[in-house]
RNA sequence: GGGCGAGUGGCGGAACGGCAGACGCGCCGGCUUUAGGAGCCGGUGUCGCAAGACGUGCGAGUUCGAAUCUCGCCUCGCCCACCA
């Protein structure tokens, strides 16, 4: 009875839809589609040079949404494109002697090659390469907005520096405890340079709103952490000695000001030399020194001993109107606040070590209600109920009233005010690197440095350059390249040879999707304003601090110049978790742990590789990498290709009504999973639906219009994760092409609803016994039917229950009089 | 040191106040096959012949009822790390 059906082999169909779908232009997105825009974007990667399973991983979940959301009648937009600017390829040049550009374009060439082959509805004529002047033209352009609104600036500052890549690394590219650059991993040196920086900072307090988007609260978090807003008091303590000015401190425990014993400056802070004592001089600088010469590794580790020098100067805390004497100290960061904190040993462990160290006087001025001053000098940590002592007039107030009121008490003095410290600091954008977009800046003796006018953009990057790394810029040894004029006076001037960092290119790619081809600005505004912002966005957590933060800043700077009006870039954010090697650790080449899709596929197929890792576990948490079970999910389209060619004629249309049920649940619930990123629930209630229709095969309903419609939907709802088969399958039913142009089906609420609900009769909490009943059978008939049952007679044993529990629907507990 | 998250069968995981272990892998038994492979059917948390008991890192608590909520501890992962 049953036609032999052809067997299943991926490899005679896959590439062929493929090739139609590209040539059909299926996956284009259209500016002037009345239907709603949806905006899907996953972060563009690096071109490294091959794509790795990772990749697939990252690209396959938002894929799966977007083809559901077309399917549901948006008009989506999903573009990809190639961060191509950065250190790999200069590495490349330097290692194999290839040019970063020709590097970079191979590497591109075959990635397009390997994403196409996932079978992902990438519109690709929306494709961007940051690394193309097309593009970095307006990088350079954004550079020059953000220099005329004053975003952007020169200064020297003391930066963290690579000594392998021979780079300056944003504070951001700096990981770990031991302080080590995010690309090489070696640990990173402090160094005075003259670079360039975007003013993040002036919007410290508006990247701390996340009020109105939809982003994992680890990544909140992150920022909010990273940003680190802390408030507070400055205070002036004068300083005694002939025409000193006062020295400002910041504390965010202003009401423990009566028990500051002493003062501590970072040996970098501006007033150390003016005020050291002649006699105090020689140590003093050559701590100072010792402090420079350390690395970052060496000052900031957290075990490290606490010490520092007497200036040979005292101040007068402000409130007691002591002397104090004044420190220097490495564990006071020249960058935080004032760069100054006055010493309270007693309530702050930090200044409680370095207290001990030295002998100074610790006093307490805050004790929990009804506590007593440790007779041993201990330090006393905070706590939620304390009252100042020993505090002249707020002595007795409560200690969050007390910062309020003595604030306001120093600030009626003119000796402070209320204040607010970030940790964030402007982001770094300068690199003294070549493969990046040049700085278009260019530096006349006469009239200082000065941005290009816009109409001589792109600055290009010249391709004949010596890639040695000697910590400075390649381009400084370009002599035509240098030479440039002076917009102002039109005399010689040299042109700034430091490229920008290339989360500069990524903060606005997710603009340019809009209107990729513009020749003549950035973006089309109205094109911007259809597809922006982004309704949702996938990626790494890795980057919460990075891409994901700068492009919050870039959008409100750009709001700020009047360039969009929208406030944020990402509405929803959606982290995927990271595919690590067999061996638990991050996929590397040095590791040898890399895995392969393409040797997959050409076993497997797309589909099944597709399916496999959805299949994985919750796709934000990712895993070790584990093929043992993609035998499994290769069968579980196997068993697809059976069921939907199976064929029969008529059957029983009654017995088919729990195949219709099944069908309409798995509408409801495989959307509802794909619409919460729940890839590898919403497989299983595919294989669940699968398995139904096999059973129905068996039982002879294959030529039911029941076993049709639910094969049907089975392909439907399995074409966003397994594009190739179910369009292959729904060609062979004879249903119009293409499937990924039909409509998400609808299930019926009667049909998802069950005929005959089974409760479980609990006693006590513990499943005893089962009722079959329909559905709105009354409560007291449940009830009647449970206490009948022979299973709870024999635990009530006679006596009457001291209490029924029932939740309609899920379940009826009895509880027993007890013993 | 601080913050966040996670600990469930042999494995990946499901359930996230209401039937613990969906779905799949693996394993065991069977059918089919000359054989291997593939495929199909059945079984598979632990102890127990069974009735049943016990089971979600450990310990307490809340609740009629806890893998799920609360507190403490242990382990692992990630982020930050002398930020006054």
């Amino acid at each position: 009875m049953t036609e032999r059906a052809e067997r299943f082999d991926p490899r005679t169909y896959e590439a062929g839809w493929r090739e139609r779908w590209e040539a059909d232009d299926l996956y284009r997105a259209d500016d002037e589609d009345p239907r709603d825009k949806h905006y899907l974007l996953t972060m563009y990667p690096y071109p490294s040079g091959d794509l790795h399973i990772g990749h697939w991983y990252a690209a396959t979940g938002p894929d799966i949404v977007a083809r559901m959301r077309r399917m549901q009648g948006l008009n989506v937009m999903f573009p990809m494109g190639f961060d191509s600017f950065g250190l790999p390829a200069e590495n490349a040049a330097i290692d194999r002697g290839v040019h970063p550009a020709e590097w970079t374009e191979q590497n591109i060439e075959r990635m397009r090659i390997q994403f196409r082959s996932m079978g992902c509805m990438f519109d690709w004529s929306r494709e961007v390469v940051s690394s193309d002047p097309a593009y970095y033209r307006w990088t350079q352009w954004l550079f020059l907005q953000f220099f005329k609104a004053g975003l952007a600036y020169k200064q020297m500052a003391a930066v963290d520096w690579c000594p392998k890549d021979q780079v300056v690394l944003a504070r951001e590219q700096v990981e770990g405890a031991d302080r080590h650059c995010w690309r090489c991993g070696t640990p990173v040196v402090k160094r005075e340079l003259e670079q360039w920086f975007l003013r993040v900072t002036r919007y410290a307090d508006e990247l701390l709103d996340f009020s109105g988007i939809d982003w994992p609260e680890p990544i909140r978090l992150m920022q909010t952490n990273w940003i680190g807003r802390s408030e507070g008091a400055e205070v002036d303590f004068a300083v005694e000695a002939d025409g000193a000015e006062p020295i400002r401190v910041f504390t965010t425990r202003p009401d423990t000001i009566f028990g500051a014993t002493f003062m501590v400056l970072a040996p970098e802070h501006a007033s150390v030399a003016a005020l050291t004592s002649d006699e105090r001089r020689a140590e003093v600088e050559a701590y100072a020194a010792a402090a420079r010469r350390e690395t970052e590794i060496e000052r900031m580790g957290a075990e490290r001993e606490r010490n520092g020098v007497f200036i040979g100067a005292h101040a007068i805390n402000p409130m007691t109107e002591e002397r104090i004497p004044i420190w220097i100290a490495d564990y006071v960061l020249p960058g935080y606040g004032t760069g100054a904190v006055m010493g309270v040993p007693a309530h702050d462990d930090r200044d409680y070590d370095f207290a001990k160290r030295y002998q100074l006087p610790i006093r307490y001025v805050i004790m929990p209600r009804g506590g007593e001053v440790p007779s041993e000098g201990a330090f006393l940590p905070h706590t939620d109920d304390e009252v100042l002592i020993d505090s002249g007039d707020f002595t007795g107030m409560a200690a969050s009233d007390a910062i309020p009121a003595i604030t306001e008490e120093l600030a009626e003095r003119g000796q402070g005010e209320a204040a607010i410290s970030y940790k964030i600091r402007d982001w770094l954008i300068s690199r003294q690197r070549y493969w990046g977009a040049p700085i278009p800046i260019v530096y006349c003796d006469e009239h200082g440095p000065q941005p290009l006018p816009e109409d001589q953009l792109p600055v290009l990057l010249p391709r004949d350059v010596d890639f040695a790394p000697t910590g400075v810029s390649p381009l400084q040894s370009h002599a035509e390249f240098l030479a440039a004029s002076c917009p102002v006076c039109a005399g010689p001037a040299r042109r700034e040879t430091d490229t920008l960092d290339t989360f500069v290119d990524s903060s606005w790619y997710f603009l340019r999707y809009t209107s990729p081809h513009e020749e003549t600005q950035a973006w089309d505004p109205v094109a911007l304003m259809r597809w922006m912002p982004v309704d949702l966005y996938t990626g790494g957590a890795e980057h919460a601090v990075l891409h994901l933060m700068y492009s919050r800043f870039f959008i409100k700077a750009l709001r700020d110049m009047h360039h969009l009006d929208f406030d944020e870039p990402f509405r929803a954010l959606r982290n995927q978790g990271q595919i690590l090697g067999a061996d638990h650790h991050r996929m590397s080449k040095s590791r040898g742990n890399v895995v392969n899709p393409d040797d997959l596929t050409s076993r497997f197929g797309s589909d099944t590789v597709r399916c496999f890792l959805m299949f994985i576990g919750p796709w934000d948490q990712g895993g070790p990498w584990n093929p043992s079970s993609i035998e499994g999910v290769h069968r579980f389209l196997g068993r697809v290709w059976a069921v939907a060619q199976a064929g029969g004629s008529g059957g029983d249309e009654a017995a088919s009504r729990s195949l219709r049920q099944a069908a309409h649940r798995a509408i409801k619930e495989v959307g509802e999973d794909y619409g919460e990123f729940h890839f590898n629930t919403a497989l299983s209630k595919l294989m669940e639906l699968t398995n139904a229709l096999g059973s129905a095969r068996d039982d002879g309903l294959a030529g039911t219009d029941a076993y049709a419609e639910a094969v049907d939907t089975l392909l439907l709802l399995l074409a966003p994760m397994a594009p190739h088969i179910s369009e292959e399958l729904w060609s062979r039913r004879g249903k119009p092409y293409s499937i990924h142009q039909q409509t998400w089906p609808e299930f019926d609420l009667a049909l998802v609803a069950s005929d005959m609900i089974e409760l479980p009769v609990q006693v006590d909490g513990k499943l005893r016994d089962r009722l079959v009943v329909a559905p709105g059978t009354a409560a007291e008939e449940i009830e009647r039917l449970a206490l009948a049952s022979e299973r709870v007679q024999g635990y009530l044993k006679g006596r009457a229950p001291r209490k029924v529990v029932q939740i309609p629907g899920r379940l009826v507990n009895i509880v027993t009089p007890g013993e």
